[in-house]
DNA sequence: CCTTGCGTTGAGAGCGCTCTCACCGGTGTG
DNA sequence: CACACCGGTGAGAGCGCTCTCAACGCAAGG
């Protein structure tokens, strides 16, 4: 159906040899011969099968944005869409396009599998990786991989400095007089909750204040449950620091329903300054997430193949708004 | 690199056809042979290419969803990541795998073109696309291409019947008794901005009330710049329809800061029913927007490549809140 | 004994492309 | 006149894979 560079050689009256060279760009050819080429490209409507050159160059044309186990509810805002969107940015430049690739969590390790042996991929940026997926991950995948978020041997990290940016945060509550400070974090099995609750507990500890950890999921329905669980078990709590704005939101719903004052009587701080965060009332405070930057960056990593610290943790910067 | 179909069957001891023949599990082969190449290509870790199996079986193995020129800030919730979620899930069933391509709105042609000559994309899911786009369309698209939005001759079209939930959303503002309806819209340049216009301006007309129209941006920025505009030309409105929640949420803020009461004052409605729509105060009053189930059908339609009306509408629902 | 059929196997072509290499005719040098 | 050189060109190999086809050994049937 499509035509091929074979037709176009055909219809141009030269060899496919010298068609590839006009085309690719590489070769001598004689003003003639390129024009000729040229115009039977155009009128046949010849697009250059990338595959059918990868397979021969042994280079990629692709970089896969590899997403684990996300539940699309889990995520209320368009995380892994500024992701994509970073990377195809950053790919646009290196003439590689960008995919997205939702790896469901049992069937990850098969996913990643398949994509290891796709000579169309030049490489792979993790999205919310698992040390499990990162322990079975591919031997070939090695180098040409990088992490939004966990590291491991072989496979540098980038993600933003939520331990940083809890610590802030707590201590902009302390400093604006609050004591009993409760964190609603992220789930368990994801890999980005850590941090963010060692740091906490760190503050909370030096500071001779109690922890008061609950569980969320990144959802407002999740920061909904969590609040009311709070309520629940510390009535006379002062502050929330939800770790994501969607959370945060769905936490504040749960006080202006109880008729609790927010910030009066809790206050309540986000994480990620996602548009809707300044649109409710009160206005969240809250804490920048620079995806773009750290998507960017792990794209740039893996089409570079240049040597990354294994580590790269990009600030966070508070957002004061009226919330807390 | 990465072990080729050849170096497992040298270490099993047979053909590359023999192999190919027991990992492909199409053809005979005795339990002994079956068990050694399956052996050899689990130590080795292989994975077949299938870009080189695309090219001989002529067949691709990705479908892309190709998104026509969005501005990531056009778009305040995961609506590109529900689709592609959904078109992964339909893809999954048929072995057949997603892939994101955002085509800014000048290269689209461009783009399109070069994923028309890949043979490793076995078709594409269009969304939001454009009339000029569509008109560009490489020939050998056609066929293996439908749309999320606006259609084309061979290209089908799948999109959420924005005009019914217009005239229903009117007809509950006017049940309720208001009479001063505004119309907050996307942008022009978007396809899927003109129906529900259309619908209102009839309905409106219909009742003998005045149109007054306000182009948005589907943000919720937008939609609070929409709404002082409205406040400013036609200070006596008693209602407002935007056409995405995030527009809404935007006029609420709006109308809260000024002290005009929602919907006491001036009712507000939204369009997607996104997960905030629920947890602002007043919690916002809406039309669901099926997206998974409209992209399900556009994946599913290129998938069988079985013939397609021109045009499917899928229902909306009106979720009735607080806010009008 | 030869034929037929069957289960199993490998040789080989070819998908669309890149790229090395050899070739060709014409020009400049010794 | 022989030689090297050079811009321009095409033949052909080969990337990793699938799939057709022929060949092989072996049992059953005539």
């Amino acid at each position: 159906m499509a035509p091929t560079l074979e037709d176009v050689a055909r219809a141009a009256g030269v060899s496919r040899s010298t068609a590839s060279r006009v085309l690719g760009g590489y070769g001598p050819a004689s003003p003639d011969t390129r024009e000729r080429v040229r115009a039977a490209a155009t009128r046949l409507g010849y697009a250059p099968d990338p595959a059918a050159r990868a397979l021969v160059t042994g280079k990629g044309y692709r970089l896969v944005v590899a997403v684990v186990g996300l539940d699309p509810a889990v995520l209320d805002d368009p995380y892994v869409d500024r992701v994509v969107r970073a990377t195809a940015e950053v790919g646009a430049r290196y003439g590689i396009g960008a995919s997205l690739q939702w790896l469901p969590m049992d069937s990850a390790p098969t996913v990643l599998h398949r994509l290891a042996g796709d000579r169309s991929v030049c490489g792979a940026v993790l999205v919310n990786t698992t040390e499990a997926v990162l322990r079975a991950l591919p031997r070939s995948l090695i180098g040409r991989v990088v992490s939004i978020g966990i590291g491991w041997p072989g496979v540098p990290s980038f993600d933003v400095d939520n331990g940083g940016a809890t610590s802030a945060m707590i201590q902009h509550l302390y400093a604006s007089g609050r004591r009993r400070i409760a964190m609603v974090t992220g789930p368990a099995w994801m890999p980005c909750t850590q941090r963010p609750i060692d740091a906490y507990q760190a503050a909370m500890v030096a500071a001779g204040l109690p922890v008061r950890l609950v569980p969320g999921d990144f959802t407002a329905a999740g920061g909904r449950a969590a609040m009311l669980d709070v309520l629940d078990r510390w009535p006379d709590t002062d502050a929330v620091f939800a770790t994501s704005d969607a959370m945060a939101l769905g936490a504040i719903a749960v006080l202006r329903s109880r008729g609790i004052e927010v910030p009066g009587d809790i206050a309540v701080a986000g994480f990620d300054d996602i548009p809707f965060a300044s649109y409710g009332v009160p206005a969240l405070t809250t804490a920048t997430h620079p995806v773009e930057r750290i998507a960017a960056a792990a794209a740039t990593a893996v089409l570079e193949q240049t040597w990354m610290p294994p580590v790269t943790a990009y600030p966070s910067e508070l957002v004061y708004r009226e919330s807390a």
